[in-house]
DNA sequence: CTTGACCTTACCATGATGGGAAGGACTATC
DNA sequence: GATAGTCCTTCCCATCATGGTAAGGTCAAG
């Protein structure tokens, strides 16, 4: 399997093989006499790995950690479980941080009427900082 | 004010004050006569606006155009809503997306032993691609 | 043998931020 | 007034994972 059939088959573009073979994600593949890389089963099913990793948000630098438990026969569960509850924690804490930006502008949105007049409780609030959102006097404000 | 106070005083690094002046978002600053940048309160002001759009998750290009309606005395809250509207879109499709990465990562966890045993569930979907979660079969599968 | 589709390497860009170096300017203390 | 320490300046590099592009070599079908 030549570099597109290997992307193709596992999802990871050509560009990101090559670019995980040079960070040692990977090992370097092998070479046609042309200088081609080529692909086994195994190879692609490494990258299959890599791209489901990436797909649930794993950081490279996790993953690597994750290939190796997959290579490791005798690793413990319980490691990967722990890898696996990092990224959920980790996700968690984006899902929160991120949630609170949201109720804060979906709050200030819906103060905001919305039609052809400058007063804006949201540029108000920008130009003001947190907390300021209920007072009245201010939503007129501009730089 | 000099440029660390400035900092201080609107919470932007002194390194990002540089480099939104760099970028154009903010105008150049006016300088001493040793070349140190100064500040007044207007520009502080604009700098805890800029902070705080983004600690609400708008890129600095989206900053751009809300900082053009802050200073358009005849803006339409219209636009302004809209701006909003669209981060809260992007906000809750960027949730969504970490949500379904942390249920999918959450449900193989749950699947997983987690002792020094080397069967794991969460490997061998890593491995196989998705939906593969109940096949028993697979979860000793490595490379 | 030519054409087109593939491969190779190498460099550049992203977006927002931090780090650090080298050199000049200000301030407080002796 | 000298010296130390803290500030300022610019410039370059790194992040993280990914895409783009360009220049040049290779292969397969016509």
């Amino acid at each position: 399997m030549n570099i597109d059939e290997a992307a193709k088959a596992s999802g990871v573009s050509a560009k990101m093989i090559r670019y995980y073979e040079s960070t040692g994600l990977i090992p370097a593949a092998g070479r046609t006499d042309a200088g081609y890389r080529a692909y086994s089963d195994i190879e692609v099913q490494m990258l299959r790995f890599i791209r489901r990793s990436r797909d649930l948000g794993f950081p490279v630098e996790k993953i690597e950690e994750l290939l190796a438990l997959w290579r490791d026969r005798s690793r413990q569960s319980a490691d990967v479980k722990r890898l696996a509850q990092e990224q959920i924690d980790g996700l968690e804490r984006k899902i929160a941080e991120l949630q609170a930006m949201k109720d804060t502008l979906q709050h200030l949105a819906d103060a905001c009427c919305g039609d052809h007049r400058p007063d804006c409780p949201i540029l108000a609030d920008l130009g003001n900082g947190p907390g300021t959102t209920n007072n009245r006097a201010l939503t007129r404000f501009g730089p």
